[in-house]
DNA sequence: TCGCCGCGGATGGTATACCATTTTGCACCG
DNA sequence: CGGTGCAAAATGGTATACCATCCGCGGCGA
């Protein structure tokens, strides 16, 4: 997975350790010791801490070392309004602009997620999905909903992988995407729209759930994700 | 100005730079040539470039000479759909989570901006029509979205200058804050909504204007935001 | 004369060294 | 015994040196 640059690669890599636990939220990222364990030096480094600070997966501090993330509930659904509004704008456009290929290209996904899904690596799963939902943004045909959608997909990926892996409503989650391919194809605002607001709403209530089970564990969560002990 | 970090300050200017025109659209940043003019080295100028890339307002290009964006018609309208998106959910959010005090300040800017349209320098005009669009948003008590609707607004920010210079239709502006400000007062979602896109909409008419205007000198915009000569 | 090859300059990417500020821990004083 | 202050270590910010790649120009050959 070697990238164009070594810092976009460094960043996959980090961001793959974030995700996947290896960084909790909370962690200071500190430039020299992610260099060195990386083997790379802190200029890539730095350059790929800023890539993920853009996308909201770490919090930079002036003089002090970065910290990874640490979002509240409240946080995530603000972020979660921000990503539902994008989508909307998205299916929307979408109906309108979208090539019969793309919307087949998108189908292909949909049925590629229902194949692997519970048998592949939630990662990966994971990667598909935010590819299906890329697919239907590009559809769109607009760059700049593109990217800034992108933005969230990535900032928002810890929650929903964490939300995700509790293998509630994973059904439902396909027969969404179904339900949205198939609006797609008959260029259905009103019901792309209906469909995309219940699945951001289950993503929604996946998430709450999910904290609010976690928060047996009195692991506190703060409105603006403070501090932690290292 | 000094900011927190070289490259923040760095940035500023720059970008200050950009839209004033100093650097016009196209014309490539070289990083050695650019630090030395402001006497810095590489590596805040490097940063400093990445941050004006994420607002979008530099092109960043493999082993190639960044060079600053050069959007075209259809790229704005494009961006500023993706704003309206985002208006129009923080209108509706505003609309149900703004405190009296906040709808308030935000009437003040209001009248503010109708004292001293006409008289005042047209960027300080911009700068509160700026703000009172950023105070609805801060309004909506949503963070992520404060955020990525500031990074629209500078992003914007060149070519909502070039199209405001053309005093079309200021009357109109001026009566749209108002609609805006008393649908709030009244907490009436779908009239702030409907304003909302009028403003927008007016903000779209006012560009293409200036962009038909424009290329009857010739500089043609292709779809892409190709190169130019230096 | 035209085209291809190669070399040198320009430029972005990376590594490393240095500086400023902050933090931390320990010693000394009260 | 506890608090204050200083010093050393840690750490982010900045500068500089080096490397890899790309582009332009000139010479060589067909």
């Amino acid at each position: 997975m070697t990238e164009d640059t070594l810092a976009e690669a460094i960043a996959y890599e980090l961001r793959r350790e974030i995700l996947r636990g290896n960084l909790p939220p909370g962690a200071p990222i500190k430039e020299r010791d992610n260099a060195e364990r990386q083997g790379v030096s802190r200029t890539p480094m730095r350059e790929a801490i800023r890539i993920l600070a853009k996308e909201g997966l770490v919090q930079l501090r002036p003089l002090r070392s970065p910290v990874v993330a640490n979002p509240s509930l409240a946080e995530i659904i603000d972020q979660i309004r921000v990503l539902h509004a994008l989508e909307l704008l998205s299916g929307e456009l979408a109906c309108e602009k979208a090539s019969d290929d793309e919307i087949a290209a998108i189908g292909a996904l949909k049925d590629r997620i229902e194949t692997i899904y519970g048998e592949a690596d939630t990662l990966d799963v994971f990667e598909l999905d935010m590819q299906f939902h890329s697919a239907i943004v590009a559809a769109s045909h607009n760059a700049a909903l593109a990217e800034t959608h992108g933005a969230y997909m990535a900032r928002l990926w810890r929650a929903r992988y964490l939300s995700a892996r509790r293998k509630l409503s994973r059904e439902r989650v396909l027969r969404q995407h179904k339900a949205i391919h198939a609006a797609l194809a008959l260029r259905d605002v009103a019901a792309i729209k209906a469909e995309i607001g219940a699945h951001l709403g289950a993503m929604i209530a996946n998430i709450r759930d999910h904290f609010l089970e976690q928060d047996g564990d009195g692991a506190a969560q703060t409105a603006t994700g403070e501090d932690r002990p290292e």
